[in-house]
DNA sequence: TATGAATGAGTGTTCATTCAT
DNA sequence: CATGAATGAACACTCATTCAT
């Protein structure tokens, strides 16, 4: 399952678990009923797996329903159609993403750390949620239709936007980064580090089927890490400052 | 229609056409009986269209038929089965692109401008070809199973790889690009830039959708170029040499 | 119908009609909604009729849809595919036969007895199930693969088998059995009596069409059955012993 | 294929083979333009073995075109239809029958004799050709339909029922074979021998499937045979009369 | 809340057969 | 005589969705 940790959003967090209608019989392995909440995120996770791994055409509300053993109309009656949930899942790929964003508080670093901890904990989630990975990619396949549909999601990412703006004008007013009409602003920068980070992801198979190079071996984590650092780096400091001996 | 410039192989290109039974009329797309290349042609590239659209999982085969009013049984006597078909396109999509690479005689030009050059020809085809990207987006979704199939495709890339390498080699005897462990070899550097402008065809439409940015559009395109090209001259040449004034 | 003396599983039998909702008019032969074992049950008969007049690869899932005015949906539903009805149905064919071996107490009849009804239950089953006789050649023709999958079928004939031998057993021991090494053993004897029995109904048609003469006129019953445990007494008998004045 | 020494009806016995055209090129492995009668032969042998393996509905044309990598153009211009084809394959086999029988000269032989090797010589034709067997049961499940068209099927079947009756004839004359209302005729004997016969190849594949033992094998044959020739002689002789010491 | 049964429109594939050359 | 290309109807099977309980 992707991510046991996640919080429920339909069940008090405080809530007394003691206190649960009896229990169903041993051996029964899946989440049984009277817990809605659990069943909500049962279905959800499962079709998070099923549309990463298919996409929204390749996806089978069937293959949801037995990967939960969770009837079909429970789908139906909590994400209404298929469509729905696979709203629903893309949301909850997006809210984990801002959430691991916000973890990052580029603001209390200095510019040139900061710069360096967004080049890798972009790389880090990335790589550690491939799902996320290929339902961005389905989505843009298919026209990122269905992602103009998910509200908050600008919003959400308008404030990643400033924030490395933020990190950009301390950074110039520093003396530190670049500046003047040939200095890439932060859209661009994000376009970047995005491209490096999310092309190593996602067309790792095609990659490793024609040139023989797993680009998500650990074995070039390291050196891939401090070539796309250096590659930002080199591409906003001015000449000659701030780099590490 | 994907590729007008294809060559039809079962028609000589300057063969008399006069004497032929009344061409249909101008415009209609559908190729009339008892031409068999063009018949198989029409599918393929109905295929990649389709295909490219939609996937692999959710293309359809009616549909191809549809676009083409070939009647389905002719798709499975050219082609075998879906997956067959399939392969067929992407295969074709993989040519053109190996064809679009060998146009750039990288050999014949000295290395700071070969790179340069082949910086922009990737860009380039990436995004004339926004079907190439689709279909290889898809195919690396459900682990480039169907890739693995195409003969020929690994000593194809393998050669773009060697032209890299000879580049880079090239560059270092003549003492502009850098040297030792931390210069990046052929393949990563194959990897940077495909990074910067597959990324760019391949996410558009998210990009658009959550930025409001077209990354593809005309507007961005000679800042885009510019900056690539920077960006790897940056991360190839030795400092301060060879750059233009 | 196959067999309109089949239990139905699903209702009682002597279950209270009345409290049902409007009951179809009578004659109208497919079920209506909502009663699963009568569902199953009409397919499964459906399925009989068709796989025993045109083989597995003859028969159509439409037409057994069609004859049920069951949707195709629901035969996959309940059989999975086009295989396992058609074990079904096979299996079917089988269980009536051995509950018809079982009606016959073989056991409890003196040997001689004993073994003129088995010759003759043998024939009037076979008479009576010729969609068993159907099935059976239809497989036979197929290298029997289908029914290699059919679990319980051995121990189920084994058991026949089981119970001849016990037969020729108490007949040794009665002395009216022959012995010895020319004595056939019970597999034999049950290989002779279903060659008659059988060939009498699969080979109807193609000896009607070629000697006029149809194996399973009323009018030759009695002759056959009166030969047919003739032939077999005088096989198994010790000269002399034990034949109807 | 099924019989290489079959009589090539188009082609004159006794025809000068190396006067043939041009030999096609080494390699080319099947029979090659330009000898009709050869073509037709090679179809109608394809056409046996598929549509024995598999019955009227279950053979395929396409697949007795792959078999003889003759075109299916072909077949429809020497047999009109599969239909057509089917029944050419069928008259085929029958007509071997006839011969095989032909071969038998039971007026030749005493009663006794005669009646012995007429039982073992229609066990070793149905052992020796399954293809018939199946082709039979096949038409048998279809209700025989086929058959009916083949002209002279029947005065050809009549030939044999004639023969048998001869036969019994010259046995009661000589005192040695039964006489009066309980003794068999000529077809309730064929009807015997061939139940037998037919039953121990018709339905090899359940029986083996079913009890582990094979009919066909030849460790059980001579038993079979022995037993077989004891029954019938035991059903037609007087008591006591002519058997072997 | 939950379920198993049911549906109709598709979805890949194959059939016997015919056409133009 | 022979061919490869073409067809439309059927074929087994699956889809997202809804109904009765």
């Amino acid at each position: 399952m992707p991510s046991p940790s996640r919080t429920e959003p339909g069940r008090a967090p405080g809530a007394v678990e003691g206190a649960r209608p009896p229990v169903p019989a041993a051996g029964v392995r899946a989440p049984r009923r009277r817990d809605p909440a659990r069943t909500r995120q049962a279905i959800l996770d499962a079709a998070e797996e099923e549309f990463s791994e298919r996409g929204f055409l390749g996806g089978r509300v069937d293959a949801i329903a037995e990967r939960t053993s969770i009837t079909k109309r429970m789908i139906y009656y909590y994400f209404g159609d298929k469509q729905g949930l696979y709203l629903a899942a893309l949301e909850q790929v997006y809210r984990e993403m801002r959430q691991s964003e916000r973890a990052v508080h580029l603001d209390d670093l200095e510019p040139v750390e900061a710069l360096r901890t967004f080049v890798l904990s972009t790389i880090d989630f990335q790589e550690a949620r491939p799902s996320f990975v290929r339902m961005v990619s389905f989505e843009n396949t298919l026209g990122a239709e269905n992602i103009a549909g998910i509200e908050s999601l600008r919003e959400l990412n308008a404030g990643l936007v400033d924030s490395v703006d933020r990190l950009l004008r301390r950074g110039r007013t520093a003396g530190v980064f670049r500046d003047g009409p040939d200095a890439p602003d932060a859209l661009e920068l994000h376009q970047l580090i995005s491209s490096l980070a999310f092309y190593r992801v996602s067309n790792r198979a095609t990659f490793r089927e024609i040139f023989d190079h797993d680009m998500l071996d650990p074995v070039h984590g390291e050196t891939f890490r401090r070539r796309a650092v250096a590659l930002v780096l080199d591409h906003v400091l001015v000449p000659g400052a701030g780099r590490r001996p």
